[in-house]
DNA sequence: GGGATACGCGCC
DNA sequence: AAAGGGCGCGTATCCC
């Protein structure tokens, strides 16, 4: 059942559309009564509202969402995904565009009714059930729709954040808090002693003054990247090495990010569904798929809770498996350490394995990639050529899709031009690359939201999920609960293969420790 | 002095 | 050893 919820209106699809003075009531009524499939134009718009009045619902179609995959798959890559703008399309009406994240209320149009909601609706399905596989299209529908919900409530909920452990963090390694505009104390002494090295002041930020002051040093350089500086026989490249790690610190994660983005003891990230081309989530603000690993420690569970950390282990390579149905490397996947279950087609080496895969799956070239890559051809034919194909698709301009039918964007003009042009065929292999990549990584990027969509409803009252990172998800619970919730990651890993590939002998672990600190988890 | 781009590096 | 996919975002720098 469908209830389309607009403005104040709640419209059962097939009913009588109901006025309410009380939306979150409402909608909390019905959620208990009939728990159908709820539909609004787009559920940032409506969702943080009920979450704020308490109201949580189990699953919806985000009619934005929904438009931006068909329209992809229609090949109209591109155009406004807008549930107004899908209603605008339908009457031949003229388009508006799609608005900024953060809507100018001022110039905002008029919200859609709850029948204009319903007739997108319609539509949307239709356009589904013509699809060669309705079936996935609809899965895929659902689980964006259940992120969507997901993001949500993770960004209402929050990921725990001790500010003291944080700022204890950061006063250890750079010093204590400065005042606006200046350094903290220890780096500021680094970046003296680089100037120091130098014999003249050099500022560490800047590359220009740096690769100059390297050649008046007598070293070459043409980049000033960490693994290119490690080579270098020089006093200055310690400091600056150490200045330009501590100075990310402070600057991506410092005590000024602490201020925008964590309260009342909660980091509040905004996450971007699909935010990502091959269906990632991105984000908008926060760096929360950025956090450095030293900073985990700072992630510590209510008292008398924990987190559960939970990420699927080799997901790509699996994925690959189950999509190509290759018989031999669905054969190492239905093994934990799926490299290592390689290693032997690979001369015993499990590196070399893993080389190979990542290879195929990225478009590497260089080293023993060849070489590798031939063994995989021989060894494991149909995903390699499952890969290949992708990349030939994008080389001839092609678009790909994913397990479930997220489809690549088109090449741009700019593309076309350069591809018949004589860089032509760098350009063609480039797109290859990210169309062999795309298969990958969006269906990739299917099995994990399958998994989150199925998890949440597993998880028992007061758990919720809280941090997740295209492979990795994170619950906080009372630690009473600790057993059951890692139970629910397990049944969630299989559900959530079962639905993408039905039977498959391909394994996809999803182990779940519970940790005090997410320092703890790896 | 404001916007656009390049660089570099954090995460997967 | 140093190149192969996807991002976000702060700083420096360029350009108008």
């Amino acid at each position: 059942m469908y209830v389309v919820v607009a403005g104040e209106t709640v419209l059962p699809v097939g009913g009588s559309a109901r006025r309410t003075a009380d939306l979150a009531g409402a909608v909390r009524e019905l959620e208990a009564a009939e728990h159908p499939r709820w539909v609004w134009a787009d559920g940032r718009e409506v969702y943080p509202g009920l979450l704020s009045a308490g109201v949580r619902v189990s699953r919806c179609h985000d009619l934005a969402l929904t438009e931006g995959l068909l329209l992809a798959y229609e090949g109209r890559y591109g155009e406004p995904r807008s549930a107004a703008a899908a209603h605008a399309r339908l009457y031949g009406l003229p388009v508006p565009e799609d608005q900024p994240s953060a809507p100018d209320t001022l110039f905002a149009p008029e919200p859609l009714s709850a029948e204009a909601v319903a007739e997108v609706l319609a539509d949307q399905l239709r356009r589904i059930e013509a699809l060669p596989e309705p079936g996935r299209f609809r899965l895929l529908v659902a689980a964006e729709s259940a992120g969507a919900l997901i993001a949500a409530e993770m960004s209402y909920d929050g990921m725990p954040w001790r500010r003291d452990v944080h700022d204890a963090l950061l006063t250890d390694l750079l010093g204590p808090r400065p005042v606006h505009g200046m350094r903290p104390a220890k780096l500021q002494a680094l970046a003296d002693e680089v100037a120091a090295a130098f014999g003249h002041p050099v500022n560490p930020d800047s590359v220009q003054q740096l690769v100059k002051a390297f050649k008046g040093a007598g070293v070459a350089l043409k980049t000033t990247r960490s693994w290119e500086l490690k080579q270098i026989d020089h006093p200055a490249v310690a400091p600056l090495l150490a200045y330009k790690e501590l100075a990310r610190l402070f600057s991506f994660h410092g005590w000024v990010w602490a201020d925008q983005w964590v309260r009342g003891g909660r980091f509040r990230p905004e996450y971007v569904v699909g935010g990502v081309v091959s269906g990632r989530w991105a984000t908008s603000g926060g760096g929360a798929l950025q956090i450095p690993k030293v900073m985990r420690r700072v992630v510590v569970a209510d008292d008398g809770w924990v987190l559960i950390v939970a990420d699927a282990a080799q997901l790509e390579p699996r994925v690959l498996a189950a999509m190509a149905g290759d018989v031999g490397l669905a054969r190492a996947a239905g093994e934990i350490d799926l490299y290592a279950a390689l290693a032997q087609s690979f001369g015993g080496e499990r590196a070399n394995a893993k080389i190979a895969m990542l290879s195929a799956m990225y478009g590497g070239t260089s080293g023993d990639a060849p070489k590798l890559l031939a063994v995989m051809r021989q060894r494991f034919p149909k995903a390699y050529q499952f890969v290949e194909d992708a990349a030939k698709a994008g080389e001839e301009g092609r678009l790909v899709r994913s397990w479930l039918g997220r489809t690549s964007p088109p090449p741009s003009s700019r593309w076309r031009e350069l591809v018949s042009g004589p860089e032509g065929s760098r350009a063609a292999r480039d797109r290859g690359r990210f169309t062999r990549n795309f298969v990958v990584q969006g269906t990739a990027a299917e099995w994990a939201l399958a998994l989150m969509a199925v998890l949440r409803g597993l998880l028992p009252e007061p758990a919720r999920m809280v941090f997740f990172q295209h492979d990795e998800v994170m619950v906080h619970c009372p630690i009473s609960q600790a057993e059951e919730v890692i139970a629910a990651v397990a049944s969630a890993a299989s559900e959530a293969t079962r639905l993408l590939f039905g039977a498959t002998p391909v394994r996809f672990p999803m182990e779940a420790v519970a940790v005090s600190s997410y320092a703890d988890a790896k």
